[in-house]
RNA sequence: GCGCGCGUAGCUCAAUUGGAUAGAGCAACGGGCUUCGAACCCGUAGGUUGCAGGUUCGAGUCCUGCCGCGCGCGCCA
C-alpha cells in the first residue's frame, strides 16, 4: 500500500501538502490567480520557537513584486485558513510565516501515516535507474575502495526501490582486459590447477604478472649516464626485455581469448568464478543485494564495441589524431580516445557502449555510477561524448540523467588512504572481519549483564547479532557523511556505539522492540489506539516521524543517502527524549499507554525502514 | 602549468539545497538508574565557517581573486 492508494477520505500523512495547499490558496486570495504556481516554500522550523513549520515565499516574491515581504506576508497570513488544522500564523523576522499544528491534526497526520508505505509516496516515474555499482576487477580482491562503490550503490538502490522505481543494479566487471590476460597467461605458464584455484592463487599470480611485466627504462637511462657497472646495465636490460616478452605473451593470450580460443574461455571463466566467490562471502557478510544476474562487464559489451566507433565516425564527431581515434570537446584539451592506434578499444569504448545499452535497452532515465572521484574526469568525457551522439535519449524521447557520483577516499588516521602497516592495500575482508569481531565482542559483554535481554542466549545467536552490530558500524560509519569527501576510517570511533552510529539507532529499534513484546499486546490492541500527543517529547516525536517520507524523497533527488542517516539519528534522538520522560508500560492510565504503545510501534517500523533502506539489519535485540 | 574536488569547535562530522541565534558526537566539566535496557537522557563550556572582496532583505552555501590540502591530466582500467 502506498499513498496514492488512498482513498481521497483519508488525510495524507505529510501535514507539509496540507500546509501548502492552504497557503497556496491564501497567496492566491491575497494577490490573484497568476499566483497560483508561487512554491510557498514550507520547511519544518529548526528552532520551536519559530512554530512547528514555516512558510518562506514571502521574501523571494516581495522582491519581484517591489513591496515590503513584511507587508505581503502579513496580507497572505491574513488570508490563510487553515481551519482545524493549525493555529493563525504568526510573521517574524523579514516575512517568514510560523505556523503550529493543533495537536488533534498532527495526530491525525500521524495515523495516517500509520501504514505500510509510512508516508514514502511512490514515484511513478516508468523509466528504469540502472546504478553502476561495486566495481569488481576480476583476479583482484576486493579492498577498501569497493566497501564504498558497493554499500553507497546497494543503498541508492534500495531507496528508488523503496518508491517503487524499477532499479538495475549493473556489476559493470573488469573481466575482460589485458591486466586479465596478463593475469591468465601467469597462471598458465606456472601450470597451476584452475580447477582448484583459490584467491591466494589469484592474489599472488596478479602480482607476479604485474611484476614480471613492469620495465624499468628509467632505471637503464640512469644507469647509462651514470656509468653503473656493466654487470647492473646488462641486469636492467634483461629485466627490459622480459618485461617486454611478457607483455607480448600477455597480448597473444589477449588476441586468443578475445578470438573465442575455447580452451582459454573455460580457463578465463574459471577466474572470474574463482574472483566472484570471494565477491560473494563479502557481499554477503555486508548484506547486500547483488547476484550473478547483476553481472555485465566489459566482456558483456566486446561485440557492440566496433559499432560504437562506426556511430561516432559515422555522425562526424571522431577524427584521427596520432593515429588513434578521439573525439574531442569545445571547451577542454583533452581529447577522449576511443579507439588505441592499434586499433584495440579502451574503457571510454565499453564505457560508452554500457551507457547506450543502459538508455536505450535497459530504458534508463537516470544512469548513475558509483565510482570514485578520481575518475570524474573520464565520466564527464565519457556523458559528454555520449550527449553528443544523442545516447541519452531514451526509447521514448526523454532525456536520461547521466551522474557520476564520485566518492571520497577512505583515509587512515594518518589522513593518507587507508594501508596496511606494510604499504598494502587493505583488503575488504579484513575490515569486515575485525567489524564482526568487535561487535560480537560488545554484544557478548552486554549480555553478561542480567537486565539485558540479550542475557542467557546461546552464543551462536549472539554471533548472529554481534555480527548485525558490526557491519551495521562499518556500513553505517560509510554512508553517514556526505559521500564527495573522504573519511577517516576509525573503527574505535564507528564501535563505539555513541552518537550518530548504526549500534545508536539499532540500540533504539531494540528498545521500541523490547517494550512492543513485553506489553504483552498484539497489532490489533494498538491499531486503532487514538493518537494522544501531550508531552513535548510527544509531540517532537511526531513532527519527527512524519519527516520520514521527505526525507526518503530527498534522497531519491540528491542522490546523497547521508541524509536518510542524519533523519534516523534525528528521530532516534527524539525517540530516547521520549523514552526517558514518558513512560509507557507504566503510564497512569490505559488510553495513554496504548497511544505511547503505538508511537512506539511507528518508531520501530520507521527506523527498521530506514535502516533497511540503507542495507542495514535491526535485530529486535543487542 | 591546466582542470576538478575539499577547507566548519581541540578531534570526527552535520547544516532541510540561499533562511532566523552555524548544530551533533567524541574529549572536558556538572546532573539523572530501588520505575519500561544508562549502548540512554538533561545541562555547561567550546566558532572571525581558510583569507579578501562581491551579489541581496538574508551567504557556511552563489560569483571573483588569493592561500592550503588532495586528486586527475590521450591511445592503462
Amino acid at each position: 500500500m502506498n499513498a496514492t492508494d488512498q482513498t481521497p477520505s483519508t488525510p495524507a500523512a505529510d501535514p507539509v501538502e496540507h500546509l501548502r495547499v492552504a497557503v497556496r490558496q491564501a497567496i492566491v486570495a491575497a494577490l490573484g490567480t497568476e499566483y497560483a504556481d508561487v512554491d510557498p516554500v514550507i520547511r519544518a522550523s529548526q528552532n520551536p520557537q519559530f512554530g512547528d513549520f514555516q512558510a518562506n515565499f514571502a521574501m523571494a516574491l516581495a522582491k519581484s513584486l517591489g513591496r515590503k515581504p513584511r507587508d505581503l506576508a502579513t496580507e497572505v497570513a491574513a488570508a490563510i485558513d487553515f481551519g482545524d488544522l493549525a493555529d493563525p500564523p504568526e510573521i517574524a523576522g523579514p516575512g517568514f510565516i510560523n505556523i503550529r499544528l493543533k495537536p488533534d491534526a498532527l495526530a491525525r497526520c500521524l495515523e495516517a501515516m500509520d501504514d505500510d508505505a509510512l508516508g514514502v509516496t511512490a514515484d511513478p516515474d516508468p523509466h528504469a535507474v540502472v546504478i553502476d555499482l561495486c566495481g569488481v576487477k576480476v583476479a583482484k580482491e576486493l579492498h577498501v575502495g569497493h566497501l564504498r562503490a558497493t554499500i553507497i550503490g546497494d543503498a541508492l538502490a534500495r531507496i528508488f526501490e523503496r518508491r517503487g522505481r524499477l532499479v538495475h543494479r549493473e556489476n559493470h566487471l573488469g573481466d575482460w582486459g589485458l591486466p586479465i590476460a596478463m593475469v591468465l597467461h601467469e597462471l598458465r605458464a606456472s601450470g597451476t590447477n584452475l580447477d582448484t584455484l583459490q584467491l591466494a592463487d589469484l592474489n599472488r599470480a596478479y602480482r607476479d604478472a604485474q611484476l614480471s611485466a613492469r620495465a624499468d627504462p628509467r632505471g637503464l637511462e640512469t644507469a647509462l649516464r651514470t656509468h653503473a657497472g656493466p654487470h647492473r646495465i646488462i641486469e636492467l636490460r634483461e629485466q627490459n626485455a622480459g618485461a617486454q616478452d611478457a607483455l607480448d605473451a600477455a597480448k597473444a593470450t589477449l588476441v586468443r581469448l578475445q578470438g573465442g580460443d575455447p580452451e582459454l574461455v573455460r580457463d578465463w571463466q574459471k577466474l572470474i568464478d574463482c574472483t566472484m566467490r570471494s565477491v560473494y562471502e563479502a557481499i554477503d557478510l555486508l548484506n547486500v543485494d547483488l547476484g550473478p544476474e547483476n553481472n555485465r562487464g566489459e566482456s558483456f559489451y566486446r561485440d557492440r564495441l566496433p559499432d560504437v566507433i562506426d556511430a561516432f565516425a559515422r555522425a562526424g564527431l571522431a577524427e584521427e589524431d596520432d593515429g588513434a581515434l578521439v573525439v574531442r570537446f569545445p571547451d577542454r584539451e583533452r581529447p577522449l580516445v576511443i579507439r588505441k592506434s592499434d586499433g584495440g578499444f579502451l574503457y571510454a569504448t565499453t564505457d560508452l557502449a554500457a551507457v547506450r545499452y543502459r538508455v536505450h535497452e535497459l530504458n534508463g532515465g537516470r544512469v548513475i555510477y558509483v565510482v570514485d572521484a578520481r575518475q570524474r574526469d573520464h565520466f564527464r568525457d565519457v556523458f559528454d561524448a555520449a550527449r553528443r551522439i544523442g545516447w541519452d535519449q531514451t526509447p521514448d524521447h526523454r532525456t536520461a540523467e547521466l551522474v557520476h557520483i564520485g566518492f571520497g577516499t577512505v583515509l587512515g588516521d594518518d589522513k593518507r588512504p587507508l594501508k596496511t602497516r606494510s604499504g598494502r592495500n587493505v583488503t575488504l575482508r579484513s575490515l569486515l572481519d575485525e567489524a564482526i569481531e568487535r561487535g560480537i565482542d560488545a554484544v557478548r559483554e552486554r549480555a553478561t549483564d542480567e537486565r539485558a535481554p540479550t542475557h542467557g542466549l546461546p552464543d551462536a545467536e549472539i554471533a548472529r547479532i554481534g555480527r548485525a552490530v558490526g557491519i551495521a558500524a562499518i556500513k553505517y560509519a560509510d554512508l553517514s557523511n556526505d559521500l564527495v569527501r573522504d573519511y577517516v576510517f576509525d573503527m574505535d570511533r564507528m564501535v563505539a556505539f555513541e552518537g550518530n552510529t548504526g549500534p545508536y539507532l539499532q540500540y533504539a529499534h531494540a528498545r521500541t522492540a523490547r517494550i512492543l513484546g513485553d506489553s504483552g499486546l498484539d497489532d490489533d490492541a494498538i491499531d486503532d489506539a487514538p493518537l494522544l500527543l501531550r508531552e513535548p517529547t510527544e509531540k517532537l516525536l511526531a513532527l519527527a516521524l512524519l519527516r520520514y517520507g521527505q526525507a526518503v524523497a530527498q534522497v531519491t533527488d540528491s542522490l546523497e543517502p547521508h541524509r536518510v542517516c542524519t533523519y534516523l539519528y534525528d528521530l532516534a534522538n527524539a525517540f530516547n527524549a521520549f523514552y526517558q520522560q514518558c513512560p509507557v508500560l507504566k503510564a497512569d492510565d490505559d488510553e495513554t499507554m496504548r497511544s505511547r504503545l503505538r508511537l512506539c510501534r511507528l518508531v520501530r517500523r520507521v527506523i527498521a525502514d530506514g535502516l533497511n533502506i540503507l542495507g542495514i539489519e535491526a535485530p529486535d535485540r543487542m
